[in-house]
DNA sequence: ACTGTCACG
DNA sequence: ACGTACGTGACAGTT
């Protein structure tokens, strides 16, 4: 078997990655999206060809200011945008660091080169591939030569390949015609002139029958037709010379030896650390888990990593770390998973060490947990990431005065999708760390500790060596953006209420749920029949593919939109078809059926503890707006709008001797919205403290208070709403099935009506473009990059965002402080009621019977003083035993 | 792992 | 001309 060689054209492909990959920067703000397109492509040809040799070539392009603006002015070689500009020299590097053989040599284009090395590996008896995206390689076809072109598809990239019979059947042309046929039909993009007057099918049927322009020369006469002929005769210069310029040289004089171009060690420790620094995740995992772990960080090496075993010597440690606790901070980190494996502590200038517990009468988790204790509760400054999963194991006396760093760097950048201790030591210590995924995957952490312990111990130590670090950092920048305040006064106060929610769950009956399912069952089984009987044939229902099928093409419905695989199916399109055939109704029917029984009956029932309450989780730093999220379940998107999906709420009980008690505010975010923009038409609306909508269909459509009509009431609800999302007038349209003309009238109508609201939206987006985010009233920050897009609609969007975030924002900040009062008064008049639940605007709590009055007056009053608005925040609280009662 | 759909505020 | 309402999470199907 002959060996192989790879050759890449490196502008190329990474000008085609660019345009393939939407917009991608890292933390540092480097575009990448073409660098990680084309590691893609190159991953994706090393996988599939694993040849012997591979080797990357570069035209050194200098254009001259003139010749720019002469390729601009021909509008054919458009100038380099400043996005794909700065990812030359960075793949260049990447590419360095990977050892793989780059070539590029001044005065020859990148073409030439290839066609070179194709050729002299072809003559060495290599088996070629030459991977561009540039059609004109072709002419390099032969049986050993494979040109290979990726192409963006939908679902990725595939790749044409091209020897000389590919470029016969695909062009009707040999490889070596294909230049003939490009001197005749003459290439824009590469400024080769052509013969004026003739395109691609008649240089096709020309080349074919003369096979060469030197031919069809010699036989002039013969040409067809006529006026390609004329053309040709008047421009035969021209003609041999366009041949020259297509021709790809392949007698290069390069200074290049195959056998260098061996990549041997790609996946090294220079890659990784610039895999990492990019940020290109998706890539990391080819680095084996050796080579991940071996990357140590500079500091890992100055700063002694130790793990310490045996009660003795962990008390030593315990003694030491009081001590310095006195005066400077201490980052610790607690292992657990259902039980304490170990703890990292990090202290003074380089100490950082691994506590693990042991078997037997050795250092046990409670020994740790004991230590903790004594350590917190005798120094004063603390930093740990993620804290809330901590606090279980942290005895209760110590748990405040602990920074989560993890929380803070959240404010600082909330857009970010995690804020792990790779995240963070990457950001603010300019340290690359391998991540939790990268070193061990998804086993458990109890073998990990065991089985890998040198890995363990630097990966521990490094959570708590950057939460120590990291936080005089995080910490100042916070008091330099004016954020310490909701960072001290909010946020962190808020881990304490979430946990308590956490732990105390919510009780689900079980068998009720049990039989909610069942009864969805038998509504889904009949549904199915009557489906399968209407579509005369059976089929995955389930399947937008299936259903569009039968839908669109069996019983020939319209289809109205289409997504980007097929025919939508949503809702949204089927409610428009119901009136066509009985079969959509029933089928709306049965994705709500199974969507209750799937997410809802069947979902629930695997969170229910022993203790028969769920105990979901309740997440601070994933939304970009700073609401809450929640997972596992996510009880925040429980049924209530229709009222088969509502009843479900009647599983959700209190314990024994509890009701529930369901306070929500009411129109939190127009509230905010009549603050914020402090417009005093709509503030006055609110002092009337009347039906909003209504007022506001009134005002809009100068009818009287008592005159509006359902349908006017109905739309000015959605304007209001339409505000909120920061409006549109397309989307205002959507939302109330009218044409975007109409909603615009409405739009002009509601500003006209409140124009302070109209200023202050117009404010939020020019603060968004010059300061390059927006914030809510207690100073958190929403970054909007998409404000500098030169693309439409990412451009809308972030106007949107500008418009929304403060609004959502500032509701989320609000409802934040309310529940830290009432889970604090709760507490301090040891009243036995608990908040169990935050659904952004309302709370559940779940009161003892002999406290449900005082309760409810509580968490009236901390719910509408949380915020001293212009105008009063309301809140309706409602009682029942359970869920469905009281809401 | 991504897409479509749909549940909530 | 472009082509979406803002913020989330879960499930099923497809790649």
């Amino acid at each position: 078997m002959s060996k192989k060689i790879v050759l890449i054209d490196g502008h190329s492909i990474l000008n085609r990655a660019f345009y393939a990959l939407p917009v991608l920067t890292n933390s540092e703000g480097l575009y990448t999206n073409a660098v990680l397109g084309f590691l893609n492509i190159l991953f994706k040809i090393l996988d599939e060809e694993k040849p012997d040799y591979l080797t990357i070539a570069f035209d050194v392009h200098q254009p001259t200011f003139r010749h720019e603006m002469y390729a601009e002015y021909k509008g054919t070689r458009k100038a380099m945008p400043e996005e794909l500009r700065g990812q030359v020299p960075l793949l260049k590097e990447v590419l360095k660091a990977m050892k793989i053989s780059i070539l590029e040599k001044g005065g020859y284009e990148a073409d030439d080169i290839l066609g070179t090395l194709a050729v002299r590996a072809e003559r060495e008896g290599y088996e070629v591939s030459v991977v561009s995206g540039d059609r004109d390689l072709l002419q390099l076809a032969t049986d050993t030569i494979k040109i290979r072109i990726p192409k963006t598809k939908k679902g990725g990239t595939e790749i044409e390949n091209y020897n000389t019979k590919d470029v016969m059947e695909t062009y009707g042309v040999t490889p070596k015609e294909f230049i003939d046929m490009k001197a005749l039909m003459g290439d824009a993009s590469d400024n080769i002139p052509g013969v004026p007057g003739i395109g691609e099918k008649t240089a096709a049927k020309i080349i074919m029958s003369f096979s060469s322009i030197e031919n069809a020369y010699a036989h002039i006469d013969e040409v067809t037709p006529n006026k390609a002929r004329e053309s040709m005769i008047n421009n035969r210069e021209q003609a041999y010379l366009s041949k020259t310029l297509a021709t790809i040289k392949t007698d290069c004089e390069v200074d290049y030896r195959i056998e260098d171009a061996d990549y041997q060690e790609i996946y090294n420790e220079d890659a990784y650390n610039y895999f990492k620094r990019l940020e290109l995740k998706s890539l990391l995992n080819r680095f084996s888990g050796v080579n991940a772990s071996n990357a140590k960080s500079k500091k890992e090496e100055e700063t002694k990593f130790e793990t310490i075993t045996g009660k003795k010597k962990a008390g030593e440690i315990f003694d030491a770390a009081v001590k310095v606790s006195g005066s400077g901070p201490v980052g610790f980190y607690l292992i657990t998973e259902g039980e304490v494996l170990g703890l990292a502590l990090s202290f003074g200038e380089d100490t950082c060490l691994l506590l693990a517990a042991e078997e037997a009468e050795a250092l046990s988790g409670q020994d740790i947990t004991a230590g903790l204790g004594r350590l917190l509760a005798a120094g004063k400054s603390f930093a740990t990431l993620h804290l809330k999963e901590q606090l279980v194991f942290l005895p209760e006396e110590v748990r405040e005065g602990i920074d989560d760093i993890a929380i803070a760097a959240y404010l600082l950048n909330p857009l970010q999708s995690s804020y792990e201790c790779d995240d963070i030591a990457r950001d603010y210590l300019k340290l690359t760390l391998p991540s939790q995924a990268e070193i061990f995957g998804k086993g458990s952490l109890k073998e990990f500790l065991k089985l890998k312990k040198e890995e363990s111990t630097a990966f521990f130590c490094n959570y708590a060596y950057t939460a120590l670090k990291a936080m005089p950092l995080v910490l100042e920048e916070l008091r330099l953006k004016g954020m310490d305040s909701l960072y001290n006064t909010i946020e962190m106060p808020l881990v304490y209420a979430l946990y308590d929610m956490e732990q105390r769950g919510i009780k689900v009956n079980k068998e009720e749920l049990k039989e909610y399912g069942d009864k969805l069952t038998v509504g889904i089984n009949r549904l199915e029949k009557e489906i399968y009987e209407m579509a005369g044939e059976e089929f995955n229902i389930n399947s937008p593919k299936q259903l569009g099928v039968i839908l669109f093409e069996k019983l020939h419905l319209p289809n109205g939109k289409k997504t980007k695989t097929g025919y939508s199916t949503s809702a949204e399109v089927l409610e428009k078809l119901q009136s066509e055939e009985p079969i959509v109704g029933k089928i709306l029917e049965y994705r709500q059926l199974t969507k209750l029984k799937s997410t809802y009956a069947d979902g629930l029932a695997v969170y229910i503890s022993n203790d028969g309450r769920i105990h979901g989780k309740f997440h601070q730093t994933i939304a970009a707006t700073g609401r809450i999220s929640s997972t596992e379940p996510n009880l925040q998107n429980i049924p209530i709008r229709m009222e088969l999906g509502r009843e479900i709420r009647k599983v959700f009980i209190p314990e024994e001797g509890y009701v529930f008690l369901d306070a929500d505010y009411s129109q939190i975010e127009l509230r905010v919205l009549a603050h914020m923009s402090g417009d005093e038409r709509l503030i006055e609306a609110y002092k009337e403290n009347q039906d909003i909508h209504r007022i506001t269909a009134s005002l809009v459509f100068h009818t009287p208070f008592e005159e509006v009509t359902s349908e006017q009431r109905r739309a000015a609800k959605a304007v209001n709403f339409g505000i909120v999302y920061g409006i549109s007038s397309f989307g205002l349209g959507q939302g109330l099935n009218i044409s975007r003309k109409e909603a615009e009238d409405y739009i002009n109508r509601y500003f006209d009506t409140y124009p302070g609201v109209k200023t202050f939206l117009d404010e939020l987006v020019n603060e968004g473009k010059t300061e390059g985010y927006v914030t809510t009233l207690y100073g958190r920050r929403r970054p909007i990059p998409e404000l500098t897009s030169s693309n439409f609609m990412t451009r809308s969007f972030g106007e949107r965002v500008a418009m929304n975030s403060p609004i959502q924002g500032t509701a989320a900040d609000i409802i934040k402080i309310a529940m830290i009062r009432v889970n604090e008064k709760l507490k301090a008049l040891k009243l036995r009621s608990r908040l169990i639940l935050q659904i952004h605007d309302e709370l559940l709590i779940e009161a003892h019977k002999e406290e449900a009055e005082e309760v409810r007056k509580l968490l009236k009053e901390e719910m509408q003083n949380a915020a001293e608005l212009l105008v009063t925040l309301e809140v309706d609280v409602n009682e029942g035993p359970n869920w469905y009662e009281a809401k």
